[in-house]
DNA sequence: TAGAAATGTTTAG
DNA sequence: TAAACCTTTCTAT
């Protein structure tokens, strides 16, 4: 369920599980098995996140320049982590990773203090990703170049984005999915942003002022901070929610896949269609043209 | 149990 | 614009 929140969260996950560490690598699956030899027994640097994707960069044991793992969830990829002993691999395993408790181990759990728990084995499954590959820095900077500023990253201008926007006459719903105007956003904050700002989905990018463009922006990284820290993507507002208590995930949003049922705010019923392979939800009164 | 749909991107036509 | 990629989850039969 990856838009950039999702990865944000991995990477700070990942980071603080793996970090500083030597890390085991497999590719049960066998499709990964190459890049997964040339990660094994290295030590992750540093792992984060830019929009959807996801990078792992690494120290070879032997000092002999860095690996930089590449992963891009698409639609269904997905991580699934634990601590103990990893389960006995099923299934389409791109990508295990586990950290190396022994070597890991810090020095003062010898001998003398044989009762000194070793450090906790964790592992990290990776299931059905878009992309799971080694890539040299210049082929990372081709990949960034492609992104536009993520609202989850300090110091990303949103101006570039608006950029775009503002010279374009393509509606602004499928701008916002578009990973060079605002990298990280995809169908969920789409709908739900321009909801929040009344905006009808197919008014052009021309027609978007910049201050409301600004309000956008700023409503977004406040958004997608609370999702990475929750893993979910809440949008509703206190004033909305149906009732108190833990929201299921229908009860989170106000229109994403709400098609035919009433709108939080004014009862409307929902409309959907499907712009550029996607479906587009939205309240045909809240967001009137 | 089968089928559809899903928070995504790339490539082919 | 459509298909392909690939897995999980929810709904319908």
């Amino acid at each position: 369920m990856p838009e950039g929140h999702t990865l944000h969260r991995l990477a700070r996950d990942q980071q603080r599980l793996f970090g500083g560490g030597t890390v085991r690598a497999s590719s049960p699956q066998g499709r990964f098995a190459d890049g997964a030899a040339r990660i094994d027994g290295a030590t992750l640097i540093k792992a984060e996140a830019y929009g959807k994707h996801l990078f792992h960069r690494y120290d070879r044991a032997d000092g002999i320049g860095g690996e930089i793992l590449h992963v891009h969830l698409g639609l269904y990829g997905k991580f699934t982590t634990g601590a103990g002993e990893p389960p006995e691999p099923r299934g389409a395993l791109r990508l295990r990773l586990t950290n190396d408790a022994e070597m890991n181990d810090s020095p003062t759990n010898d001998a003398a203090t044989n009762d000194a728990p070793m450090k906790d084995r964790v592992w990290t499954d990776l299931r059905g990703p878009t992309a799971c590959e080694l890539m040299s820095p210049a082929e990372v900077e081709v990949v960034l170049a492609r992104l536009g500023p993520d609202p989850l990253r300090r110091g990303s201008d949103p101006l570039l984005g608006f950029q775009r926007v503002t010279r374009s006459r393509t509606p602004i719903a499928a701008l916002l999915m578009d990973q060079q105007v605002l990298a990280g956003v995809g169908n969920v904050y789409r709908a739900e942003l321009l909801f929040r700002h009344r905006l009808h989905p197919f008014a052009t990018g021309r027609g978007v002022p910049q201050e409301l463009w600004l309000d956008m922006w700023a409503d977004l990284v406040e958004l997608m901070r609370a999702g990475v820290r929750s893993g979910r993507i809440v949008t509703i507002r206190p004033d909305d929610r149906p009732r108190r208590g833990r929201l299921t995930r229908a009860e989170s949003v106000y229109v994403y896949r709400r098609a035919g049922e009433p709108c939080r705010v004014c009862g409307t019923e929902i409309r959907t269609e499907v712009l550029v392979g996607r479906n587009l939800f939205w309240c045909p009164s809240c967001q009137a043209p």
